[in-house]
DNA sequence: GACGTCCTTGACGCAACCCTGATGCCCCGC
DNA sequence: GCGGGGCATCAGGGTTGCGTCAAGGACGTC
């Protein structure tokens, strides 16, 4: 289910999009001011955000740089400002859409699913989401770890740690950017947490787990994915 | 260069795109009807295209649909029709975003420059800088260095030198700026820890560390990389 | 309300890394 | 020939970072 953030200070706005959204089956969380926002978007990692910049504790574009600081999610910016320059400034600073207010709700979820279907994995469908290594095979889109014909069971947290070691095979990922993109972009220093999951990972998919061959430590840097 | 295809059967409109779009460096192609605009996106494979809706040969959302079949390439849509079911009839086949004339050239070329970034490689993508020498491979990306099939350790110390040298490739480095950047800037004068830390990378890289071949010492001033 | 799962947090031993000082070499100037 | 400065190399010690274990607490389920 798509998973929608609206931020918005004006209740019956808010109220309006939650309830058209519900409606349409979409997932919706809803925040009213920009630090919310920003702490529901690391907690909830939303599919897409629609972003009043009219917000009663902080400028809108500072949202979306806040945002634009970790996450690609497509944000949809929602204005009575019809200036031609708030417009440029809110697209360059990471916006995807710009919408004046009054709009038709029509045009706004039209809008929404376009910028939905934009960050939809490529159609194309030639990526491998299916990863396979020595002692055992990750299928990225399915969430399923499969060992010795068997299927291993993780916690949300160990998935999300996965999913970015994976994508990055063969690369070093630093402990910043994994904190950053599985615990949300308030942290950085905590890497305890990783440790913590790491050794988790390496207790249910590696062979030896006290001699990773998969999850490789760099000492004072990050970790590494190798097949 | 980024390419942008321009489709509108107004020449005024056009003209002024042309002109905007190529005095900010963009390369432009222009087709006044659908047929043509078709194939000079299959020609040119352009970056984004910009789609006015009122063309004389066909309509436009079958241009949209006939783009869509093969290419997920941007499509900004210009129309002069402010209608909302002409907006959610563009964007849900296939468009990604609706600009109604009269439309601000700051703010076209603000949603041209959120389309075009949007289209990006992903965070994930594979664009690695490889720099090969003679003896070994070092992927500043990955933080990877091979060397007779296997991988080199580095700690983050030796990473952060050989990162700036690798950067300067063939250039000389001074002592002074090797020191603020890699142990910070208060630091200028210990060059003792370039000496330790020049001979730990001469001795992991190196065919003979004691005739380096790449890292070279410049007396009294600094070091260099060569490949 | 009891249970289980998951996340967080702290403590401890151990290994890796960074700094430092000592020694010897080479090149250059005197 | 002699002395000195800059450089290479090595080894030791302090510090940091990592792996591991275990306990506490939040949350959801039955």
């Amino acid at each position: 289910m798509t998973r929608v953030l609206v931020v918005d200070d004006e209740p019956q706005i808010t109220r309006a999009l939650v309830i058209n959204l519900k409606a349409r089956k979409y997932d919706v969380d809803a925040a009213s001011d920009g630090a919310t926002a920003l702490q529901l978007a690391a907690a909830r990692h939303p599919d897409v955000v629609v972003l009043d910049l009219g917000l009663p504790d902080m400028d809108g574009v500072e949202v979306i740089k806040g945002l634009r600081g970790w996450t690609r999610v497509p944000i949809l910016v929602l204005s009575a400002r019809h200036s031609s320059d708030e417009k440029v400034e809110a697209l360059d600073a990471g916006a995807d859409d710009y919408v004046t207010k009054p709009f038709g709700m029509d045009e706004l979820l039209a809008r929404l699913r376009a910028a939905v279907r934009r960050a939809e994995p490529t159609g194309g469908g030639e990526d491998d989401v299916i990863v396979e290594t020595a002692g055992f095979t990750v299928d990225l889109a399915a969430k399923k770890v499969h060992r010795d014909g068997r299927d291993v069971r993780l916690t949300p947290t160990e998935w999300h740690l996965l999913d970015v070691l994976v994508r990055n095979t063969g690369r070093l990922v630093g402990q910043k950017q994994l904190l950053q993109e599985v615990w949300g972009p308030s942290y950085g220093t905590e890497t305890n947490y990783l440790r913590v999951y790491m050794a988790q990972l390496r207790r249910k998919l590696e062979v030896d787990p006290s001699h990773p061959k998969h999850f490789i430590t760099e000492p004072g840097m990050g970790y590494r994915f190798e097949r």
